[in-house]
DNA sequence: ACTGGTATCGATACCGGTATCGGTAACGTA
DNA sequence: TACGTTACCGATACCGGTATCGATACCAGT
């Protein structure tokens, strides 16, 4: 009553589990009478097989391990999109673990996910430390780096750089005369790259003798609500902000309808930005400035390399790849 | 300078493989000597173990399968982290697949995810063909089927009646005097449980002699956009429309910035009402109807329910809970 | 008739762990 | 002293597949 098993399959269609194995695999070596009769077999039986054993035996498994920081950000999911896109029909299982921002625990899921053999590792981030590499290093499988740029790859790395992204956007914000500008964010603490975005933007400022008139913060991880509580916050205290720049654009959306409460004109009165062009800025009832970064092309991107990769020709692969974040500022009526 | 083995641990340790598998496991008839060595071996060595070895080899997986139909609606990533948080600590493995609403491909899923020997299944909704309902019969491990609960469950299920819920917004609506209301509608071949709020919405509005005024469906993914496009077009042909039930709050959000940018007053002229509770509803700068899925506690609760099944007490557990969703009519100034 | 090649198949040895069970040493007890 | 118990350990047999290699049968060519 249990699962069948190959030799099971095998008995029933009258020939050895070798021959049933390459059967079913669609090996050489078998004439297709065989065939035939084991697949019969097969599906009589309702055989599923056994990667277990599979994996084992051949030594190496069809899984890729992904390890991604947060699952309430749709960002992640979008990239896990990408990701099974770029997988698709190549007979690879991506395999997930979150880490909540924690690298510790992101440690832990990478040593449980080296424990199944994966073929290849899409890990978020640069910003490992040195004991995680170095379980990295010791597995010697391909590992992928994702979302950034802005530090020293293990191996392959594609993204795109926060800290330009933030710079390009404090350029476009002061080329379209805004002066008095304000920052929010979110997770401070946890959130490496919005920090590289804001150390861009504000490197910028500072290059131009302009600073953040204001700057409110918060350990929470990103939402609309915080977004919206901390604008509140920011322009009870300066009222004369005509700018305000956040760690993302779910902080910018609540900050946009704090200033729709409050009456402020957007973005003629005051300009709010933030990152990554998410699906809901296309749809608000007037525009918020946002760097679209290419997260489903991240993930796609993430994906065949790793399948170049595990395919051996390591050798004459970009290690990086670089993928822009486009800027709307959303001055202009659309 | 492959991965090391338990055999090359031991070896080092100066002890037998079994010896040493029962050290690094915790397993008793070891002495504190012994456990030492092994330890100190294992960690030199960086020994990371073969789940597909230990698994093959005890008959158990610590994975559990979860397949749900989107990654691009915040939800199902939500059911997903629910899922994460319920098995947190137990040692299990989630497993995800993504079948786009496509039956097929999540028969395929299924069947992949059958071949890794899981010890328990989650999929999402109640209506999968025969063919996919015999596959897991004959798996012979627990199936917790979540989201839903109108329909014939293989298993376990967790969830709430989407028609029900329907329904009680439809009774909210109706009792707060909305009298012409419309509706719009996304992936209306294919999201099984939008279809089930729409008909017992409808059922309601039938019961008291009404029905929708006016309806503007589309085949494409929930989404903002597609929100504020299907409202602009029902309300160019219905402007005298009291009311919106949108597919979800996607729909609804969208539908709101259409609203808005029309200069129609929500929700005192015109009432939006959408599902699921997402957090950006919390954070507009008025208010709309929704209904607050417990997704978040779908995912923990068919965690937990899969982990109690696996431990033997099938028989005596509840197969089917339900949760239930909340209304908030967003009428009242908050 | 002999040789070599091709197509097909199966026996055997793994893969890297764990389950099981029997063996040994040390210790307590009659 | 003999015996039973307990603590600890390792040999062996798997788990369910695949890799590898040799065996067999059949055919064509000389």
């Amino acid at each position: 009553m249990r699962q069948p098993t190959l030799e099971e399959v095998a008995a029933r269609a009258g020939v050895s589990k070798m021959t049933a194995s390459r059967a079913l695999r669609g090996a050489r070596d078998v004439s297709a009478a065989s065939i035939e009769k084991v697949k019969v077999a097969a599906e009589q039986l309702g055989y599923v097989g056994n990667q277990l054993a599979l994996s084992l035996s051949s030594r190496r498994t069809n899984l890729i391990g992904v390890v991604i920081p947060s699952m309430s950000n749709i960002v992640f999911p979008e990239v896990l999109g990408g990701i099974i896109g770029g997988l698709e029909g190549s007979g690879l299982q991506p395999v997930f673990g979150v880490s909540d921002y924690d690298l510790d625990k992101e440690r832990d899921i990478i040593r449980n996910m080296l424990s199944w053999q994966p073929a290849a590792l899409i890990i978020t981030g640069l910003d490992q430390p040195e004991e995680t590499r170095k379980l990295l290093r010791q597995s010697d499988i391909p590992v992928i780096q994702i979302m950034d740029l802005d530090g020293e790859p293990i191996d392959f790395v594609v993204g795109l750089s926060h800290t330009q992204a933030g710079r390009e956007m404090a350029e476009a914000i002061l080329a379209s005369g805004r002066k008095r500008i304000g920052y929010i964010g979110s997770a401070v603490d946890r959130d490496k790259r919005a920090i590289k975005r804001r150390a861009g933007f504000e490197a910028v400022l500072q290059d131009n003798g302009r600073y953040f008139v204001s700057v409110e913060t918060s350990l929470e991880a990103s939402s609309s609500r915080l977004g919206r509580d901390l604008t509140g916050r920011l322009l009870a205290r300066h009222p004369d902000l005509d700018c305000i720049y956040c760690s993302n654009d779910d902080m910018a959306a609540g900050s946009l309808f704090a200033c729709m409460k409050l009456g402020r004109a957007v973005p003629d009165d005051i300009l709010i930005a933030g990152f990554n062009g998410l699906e809901i800025t296309s749809a608000l009832p007037v525009r918020i400035a946002t760097s679209t970064s290419p997260r489903r092309a991240i993930g796609e991107q993430a994906a065949q390399l790793a399948l170049a990769a595990m395919n051996g020709n390591g050798r004459d692969l970009a290690r990086r790849i670089e993928l822009r974040a486009e800027i709307t500022l959303g001055d202009a009526e659309r």
